[in-house]
Formats: structure tokens, C-alpha cells, sequence
DNA sequence: CCTGTTAGTGATTGGCCACTAACTTATTCG
DNA sequence: CGAATAAGTTAGTGGCCAATCACTAACAGG
């Protein structure tokens, strides 16, 4: 048994549960199989989180944040567009973080409460950070952002990447 | 009690299916509630159908079915781009339709067995109707699946019309 | 009117799951 | 050391839910 701090095992939590609620979905998946995952007691995870809904939530929001990042850290001023979609494509080799993405957007669309507008807001930060990067152009950005959705999109229907689905994705 | 054939029966489900499947996806739905959405027993419907994944798989595939036929209805050939567009804006003031296809999407990634094929052909086949119908130009069918696909997340992250992230498909 | 078939129900069950309570083990620090 | 504190566990509970079973009610044809 490996003690950590209760704020280290919070990280192993969410980790675990990005992972967990990629595959499964909010309802789909039991905080049984996120303490699995993580090595600890069930009962445990309500100590460090509220409930579950708290747990998801804090999934979520990572989930997106260092979607964010990832893109900004990888993105060149020198060539926004390319450099940015270079980032996406290497960010979805992470199947479960995009899946996450996805989970995360039905749920805004079931729960409809105080979560919803918390996700929101983060994505709209989201989108304004890439409008600013690809220079305030909001065609640009709505350009890339589509992309990026249907992106997502082909993945979870696990089309193989030689489907012609992809054929405008093709790397050069 | 009003009595029906099996296959009107079947037809009822799948329509209460598609309400109910959208907003609490396949976990997050009781069979229960079908059934009293329905007007009819929970037991009744383990008749009608083999289990709930099969009305799961039903409500799925008649999504996407009606999804693709208003696209292809309400497209003009002389026009298509800006026709289809229309279309599809009409299409997604019904939300649970909308939220149905982004249902399917993240339960083909869960499931990932027979389930996942049988999706995934209907879609390639909508997408290529859609190829075909603006003109073969693989181009232009990224482009608007690209568009659709945002404008779902869109709406499942429930950003109210005017908000700055629609900009982009603003009426003229 | 009776007999076979089809539509539909009520009661139940076994399993899972979020969450609680009460207890145990390790760490820190005066 | 020893006692307070923080990390973690085992056992249990009430509620929900998919699926089954055994049954009843309506209709159709002879």
C-alpha cells in the first residue's frame, strides 16, 4: 500500500477517471471501477470528492484544460494554422482525452444545471484563446474548430485512419 | 388502453426511444421510462424488442436514417451548398434528434462490437449521399460535415443563439 | 360460441451501485 | 515516546433497473 497525500490521490483520481469515464460515460461507468483503476477503496473516492457528479466535473474540466494547452504549447505564432493542426493530430493519439471530450459535451447536454455553465465557460475560454492565436480571424477559428469536432467525431466511430472519411485529414 | 399491431407498437418505441436515449444516453435511460413514455409496460417492450441495447440499436440507426433523408429532401441541385445548409439548420430545432446523434457517436466508442460496424455503415453512407450531392467535391463534404459537427457540439454545450461562437453561421 | 393467437400486465428477482458509518493503520511533531 | 491527525479500509444499506415468469384481455376465423 503506497500512502500519498490527499491532494496527490485527488490527481490519481482524475486521471483514472478521464480515463474510466471516456470509455463508459457519466452513467456507463461506476466509481468502482475509477478506485480500481486508481489502486484505492471505493469508499475512499468520497472522501476526497463530494460524490460522483464532483468527480466528473473535475474530470471534465481537466480533460479540456490541457486539450487547451496542448494546443497552445504546440502552436508556432509563425505558422498558427499548420502548427495548431499538427497539435490536434498529436493530441488525439490520446484516444481516451478526445472521447473524454465528447463524453463531456453529452452530459453538459443532460445535467443542464450549474455544471453546464461551469463547462461552458471554460469552453469559451477555449475558443477564444485559439481566435487569438489564429490571429482574431472568427472564420479561421470556427474553421479549425469544426475541424477539430468532426475530427473527434470519426474517432469515436473508430473509423481506420485509411477510410476515406479522412481523406481531407491526410498528412502530406 | 388502446390496443396496436406489434409493429406499430414498435414504431412507437423507437420514436420514445430517441427522446428519452438523447437526453440521458444509453446508461443514463431506464427502460422504464421508454415504456411510460410509450403508454405501455416496461415488461412489454422485452416483447417488442430482444433487450434494450436492440431498441438502443434501433432508435440509433432511425436517427441517423431521418437525419440523412431531411438533408437529402431539403437539398436543391441547383444550389446544394446553401440548400443543404438551410436543411440542416431547419433539422436541429429538434434537439433530441440532435443530441440522439451525438448519443450514437459516444456509445460507438463504448461498445465497439457488431454495434459500432452497423453504425459506422449507415454513416459512410450518409456521408457519401452527402459527397454526391455537392458535387463529388470531397473537399466541400469535409467542410460541411465539419460544420454540422461543431454546430452539434454547439448545441449540446446548449451556447444560446447569440452567443459569439455561432458567429459564423449567423442568418443573413 | 369456442378455440387459437396476439397484445398486454403485475409481481418478482438478482445484481449492481452510490454513498455512509465505524474502524484501522501510518505519519508527523511537540 | 505518545497523541493528534491524516490516509485508508471493511462492512453494510437502500434504491434502482434489466430481464423473466406466469398470467389476463382482446380479437379473428371457423
Amino acid at each position: 500500500m503506497v500512502r500519498m497525500s490527499a491532494e496527490e490521490r485527488r490527481e490519481s483520481v482524475i486521471r483514472a477517471a478521464i480515463t474510466e469515464f471516456a470509455r463508459g460515460g457519466y452513467h456507463g461507468t461506476s466509481t468502482e471501477a475509477i478506485a480500481r483503476r486508481v489502486g484505492v477503496s471505493q469508499p475512499y473516492l468520497f472522501r476526497l470528492f463530494p460524490g460522483k457528479q464532483a468527480i466528473f466535473l473535475a474530470a471534465a474540466t481537466r480533460c479540456l484544460a490541457e486539450t487547451r494547452k496542448a494546443l497552445e504549447d504546440g502552436t508556432d505564432p509563425g505558422d498558427p494554422h499548420m502548427s495548431m493542426a499538427a497539435a490536434y493530430k498529436r493530441l488525439i493519439q490520446d484516444r481516451d482525452m478526445l472521447l473524454m471530450q465528447m463524453q463531456v459535451y453529452v452530459a453538459v447536454a443532460a445535467m443542464e444545471d450549474e455544471f453546464g455553465a461551469e463547462i461552458r465557460k471554460v469552453w469559451e475560454d477555449w475558443w477564444d484563446a485559439i481566435h487569438v492565436l489564429l490571429g482574431a480571424d472568427a472564420h479561421e477559428t470556427t474553421f479549425f474548430m469544426s475541424y477539430g469536432m468532426l475530427i473527434n467525431t470519426l474517432v469515436s466511430l473508430g473509423f481506420p485512419p485509411d477510410h476515406r472519411v479522412w481523406s481531407n485529414f491526410a498528412a502530406p
